[in-house]
Formats: C-alpha cells, structure tokens, sequence
DNA sequence: ACGAACTACGCAAACGTTTGTCTTCCAAAT
DNA sequence: ATTTGGAAGACAAACGTTTGCGTAGTTCGT
C-alpha cells in the first residue's frame, strides 16, 4: 500500500479526501503518489468500514426488454448524478432468480433496492428481508399490493380505459381485449379499465372479446387475432395489453387481407420503438418508462439519505398520455 | 453476529460452507439458527478477505441499444452459470463516462473486465490500469487494436462484402452505402467490405455513392435516403452500417413513392427485431449478439481461473449470417 | 494403560480502509 | 519562562469474514 512509502496509513486516507486537518504540501504529495502509482482504493474495505455502499440494486425481468432498459436508464441518470452506483440483476422472470437475485442484494449490502417483479412472483418473503434489514425498497410497474412499500407506477386502469374509449371515440363498436397475465396486477387493472369503458359505453362485453394470454408474446398475439378474425361478428377495434402482441395482430389482420385500422383498429401499450416502424403505426399509450425510473431512483435515494422519515408507503403516480397514430385513424372517420 | 449466539467465529464460518471438520450436528444447527435469523453473510467482507470478488464488470456504451443488451444477456447467461455476478456501467458513448466508469470497476475489485468501447474513445490508459494490475480484459464488437487484449469480434469486414455481394447478386449497379462513425474499426471495416466487393465486381466506386453519418441514426438515415433519391443517377441498392439508418432508408424511400426493393434494394446490419417489423423487412446481417456475450464471458473466465496461461492475446472471430427477406427480394429477379 | 491418530472446534491474524482520540511540535499569549 | 492553543499527523480499533495452526477431547491399536 501507498503508505510505506511515506507514512502513516490514516494520513494517506484523509489526504486523499482532502481533510483539512491534513497539512497543504502533504496532501498534494500523497495525491502525486496515488497518480504515479496507479493507486485505486478498495472499496470493498471502504465500504466494510463505513457500512455504505452507494450501491443501488435493480431487480428487473428482463433487461432486453425496451420498457425496462429505459426504466433503468432513468435510474442510473439519477443515481449517478446522486453518487450512487447501479447494479442490475435480471430475474428472467423466474421466481427462484429473483429470490436468488434477492440474496445476492442483501449479502451484497445495497443501500437500496428498486425491482419489478416476475411474472412469476406471486410469494414475497424474499423481498421482505429489505424491509427488515431497513435498506429502502421501491417497486415499480409490477409492483406488489401486499407488501407495505414504496411504488412507481402508472394508472394502468385509466390508460386502458382512455385508449378503449379511444377507440369508441372513432367508432368501434366490438371492442377485443388482448390480456396479459392475470397474476400480475398491471394486466388485471388494464383489463378492468377496458371493461369499464366499454361499461360506460353501453357496449357489449363479450367474454369471448377477451383473448387471455401467458405473456403477450407476438406469437400469442398471432393467435388471438386469427381467433378475432374467425368470429361470427368480427370485433372493429381491439386493444392490446403491450405492443408486441399489438403489432403481432396488425400483421395477422393484414396478412389475412384485412385493413388496419378500417376493419380492425388496434391500441397497444407502451411506446415501443417498433410501435413507430410498423405500418400502420401503432396508437398506444406512453408509459414513460424513463420517467418512472427517475422517480423511483429519487424515491429511493431519499429514503437512503432520511431514514428518519417515518413515511411507511408513497406511490407516485407518472403520467401517461395516448399517442395516436395510423392504426386508429379511420379514414371514414371524418365520413361518420 | 450469528456467532455471539453459540460459539465461535470461525465455526459458523465453517459450518456454512460445510467444512468436513465441523460436526455434522453442529453445522445442521449452524444453518437452522441462520435461517431463523434471516442471516446474510456480508460479501464485502468475505471478499476482501479472499481477495475475490466474483464480479465481471461491463462496460458497454448503451444498455437500450438491442445489440449490447442481447450480448449482456449471453455474458449473464454464462456468468452466472459459472458463479460470477455481472454489474454493467454505461458509458453512454462518453470517453469521460467510460473513463469513470474504468476507476469504479478497479476500486471494486472485479475479478475480470469485460468492455465495448464508447464511440468518443480514442485514448486507452484508463483500461490500461487493468492490464497492469492483473484483472483480464476482454473487448467485444468496438474493440481496441492499440491494446494487447482478448476480443471477441465478428467479420465485419467479410460480412459487409456478404451483404454487398448480395446486393450485387440481384442485379444491383449502382451501390450505395451509410457509413458510420470511421474513428470505430467496425465501422471503417464495413466500408472496406463494400469498397472491396465493389472493386471485385467492377462497379462503380464513387465518392458521393458514400454517406458518412455521426452516429447512424434513425434521422441520418432519411437524410442518406434523400441525398440518394436526388442523385441525377440514383442508386438501386443501398448497404446500411447498422438497422436502424437501413430502416430509416426504406421509410424516406416508400415516402417519395419509390419502391423497395424494386427501386431500391436495402441490406442493413445486426438482425435487430425491428427488421423484421418493417415493411418490406430488412434484409441484414445477423452477428449473433447474445453469442458474442456467451463468449467474451468464457473467456474472461478462463483468464481468471488460469492466470497461468501464457496467452497475451487471442482474438474469437463470431460467425455471422446474411438473413435474406423483402427488402432485397426483387420481384423481377427471377424474369432476369 | 500409553501414545498415536483423529475429530471437532477455538485462537488470532489478516484483508484495506475509516475515524475517534492522543501525541507532538511549534507559535503565540501571558 | 511558562502556559495555552492550535495545527499536523500517529495510533489503534473497528468493519465481518476467512484460514492456518493449535489444542482439547475422543477413539483406537498395541
């Protein structure tokens, strides 16, 4: 270490950190050292001795996953600028990784910890070790109900309702719904606020509107438009639980002949990149997946740096707004 | 401490990781009293004792871009299979980011280093400091031909003159291409792939046939595109660096009323999932991203787990394929 | 019955920092 | 000349593990 060569081992530390206490010329000495020596102080035995890390731990799905990647950009722009170093695990989704994934975190002392649960997921106790171990934990989109915590989220609910009553507001009369799992409650309040659009609406609620899939995959996505397609009375609109499944039934439609948004409008969710390189372009909801990963890097980080608060559960609600684009623009709609 | 609870130290110590000399009855209650208390072994502390931290660091420009989050899903896959954990910095294409990011993986000991270099980077002392402090180095894709290093590469020279070839191969002429940023290797080899197929064709090779983008953006694409559309002799085919200028290629094309292919041909470059969402989609280059990942990890294993082998450098060429779809398909290649 | 060989565990040092307190030295004040 | 005070740095403990070695207690062979 730096020290033999001049010192004492304690000087070194505060020299390095610019203590006042420490004289001028022997502060710039040490730090001409560190730089000739290529010194890199561990932070390992930093962070044993002053029991932080600065380290935030991300539990996510899946890290290829548009919406989630820009979560995380969110979290770390903030971070960063806070100090604070970010590290991800992915759970692939599975139960065991992420309680794996969950371990690691806590063995790892972070100081904090953001997630968005699996699709698995529907047993918590690994996660409540944060909670008893007081390091700060903040869900995001698939959050958890049952667990008393922090929260970023969307009004899923009223998203889906706005973009049925989109589709309404051009002239749909049977409406489909693409699900996404019902074990997660992102997907459930997208299919209540579907439900109470076409409620307030007067419309019909056909339980065979409702396509219910495993994880709104485009292969999926496939299947319930060729289902759609196949009825007696063919659904006008549909509204689908993300955008790959959205996109998947506009190519089904097209490919079967027929017209998107004409004979069949579509609404995903999300923003999605390919949302705008698909044609039509998709109509869907904006979820601001950056955003939410602002809020919930500051959500966490506050809760880091004022323990003392004595808030035991926030949410915070990020705005979400209808982007419209070909695959609802009727062209008759003008005509109606 | 666990330990205050029974007996010593070094005992529970032991009895977790189920040494031999501790009585088997002995370490059955060692791991019951753990459970029951919600036990985490401080990893720092274990690993600044072993002097091991079982971390590989990534450092990769943009974790949204589907090309390096698919390659960190191989590097995870393999990683964690072989018991390391991954935590990856962004450079956000920023030499000073990468730079940072470079002193944070030395202070934290990773155990080996695997790095896609940002887009400003041409200065390499900060990843020297691994070199010299023995922690293996492996680059993947925007590698480092300065440095004395492991890389994990894909023939981007061969693969450009695949995918002009092909362009070739169904009567294309006039070639043009949209090059990316020259300061990075894979984006001059590109262009020698195409100049080469040219010259090995006899077609034409002109300057203004060349269109140097900054960053190969969606907007730098449509710009390509319109400079082409407006040559006196315009093009019939087109080889793009990367997907998404090539897609933005075919959208300014199909915007002017041209048609692709007919009117022109375009080959992209790295198989991402909008090519296939594209209308016609994207003939392009497949460099098997997630492979790459799979095998930068094994290899920076390896360095770490025989720093005996005498190896200074090995490079691991990828193979990568043209995947033929509309977008060169022209539908009067069988009437030539 | 005596020592050898095991078994099962404890002791203590070490990893590289940080930090509260103590010491030393020197200048200024009395 | 003696005290006081402050500046600059040293000492040592502590963070929670791991690990080489030592040492009781037990078993076994003779």
């Amino acid at each position: 270490m730096a020290e033999r060569l001049k010192v004492s081992p304690s000087t070194i530390s505060r020299a390095l950190q610019n203590h006042p206490s420490i004289g001028k010329k022997m502060t710039q000495e040490v730090h001409k050292l560190a730089e000739k020596l290529g010194y890199y102080p561990n932070s390992l035995a930093a962070n044993l001795r002053r029991n932080k890390t600065n380290l935030i731990g991300v539990i996510i799905p899946r890290i290829d996953r548009h919406f989630q990647s820009s979560a995380i950009s969110g979290i770390e722009e903030v971070a960063s600028k806070a100090g604070y170093y970010v590290v991800i695990f992915q759970s692939n989704n599975s139960y065991e990784r992420e309680k794996e994934n969950a371990r690691m975190l806590m063995s790892s002392q972070a100081d904090g910890v953001i997630a968005c649960l699996a699709m698995e997921t529907n047993n918590y106790d690994h996660l409540l070790a944060f909670k008893n171990n007081n390091v700060p934990l903040v869900f995001f989109d698939r959050v958890c109900y049952e667990l008393e915590t922090h929260k970023v989220v969307i009004d899923d609910f009223g998203a889906a309702m706005k973009a049925t009553e989109h589709l309404i507001s051009i002239g749909c009369k049977r409406i489909a719904h693409v699900a996404g799992n019902q074990q997660i409650a992102i997907f459930r309040d997208r299919l209540r606020g579907y439900q109470e659009a076409l409620r307030r609406n007067n419309l019909a609620q056909e339980d065979e509107l409702i396509y219910y899939t495993e994880d709104l995959s485009g292969k999926e996505g496939a299947l319930a438009a060729r289902r759609f397609l196949e009825m007696p009375s063919r659904p006008d609109g549909v509204f689908c639980s993300n955008d790959t499944s959205a996109i998947s039934v506009i190519q089904e439609v097209k490919r079967t002949g027929c017209k998107v948004p004409d004979d069949m409008a579509v609404v995903g969710f999300s923003n999605t990149p390919v949302s705008l390189i698909v044609e039509p372009a998709l109509t869907t909801i904006d979820d601001h997946a950056f955003e939410m990963g602002q809020a919930a890097a500051r959500m966490v980080i506050r809760q880091i740096e004022q323990p003392q608060e004595d808030i035991a559960s926030e949410t915070i609600i990020i705005r979400n707004d209808l982007v419209v684009r070909e695959s609802t623009l009727k062209q008759k709609l003008t005509a109606d």
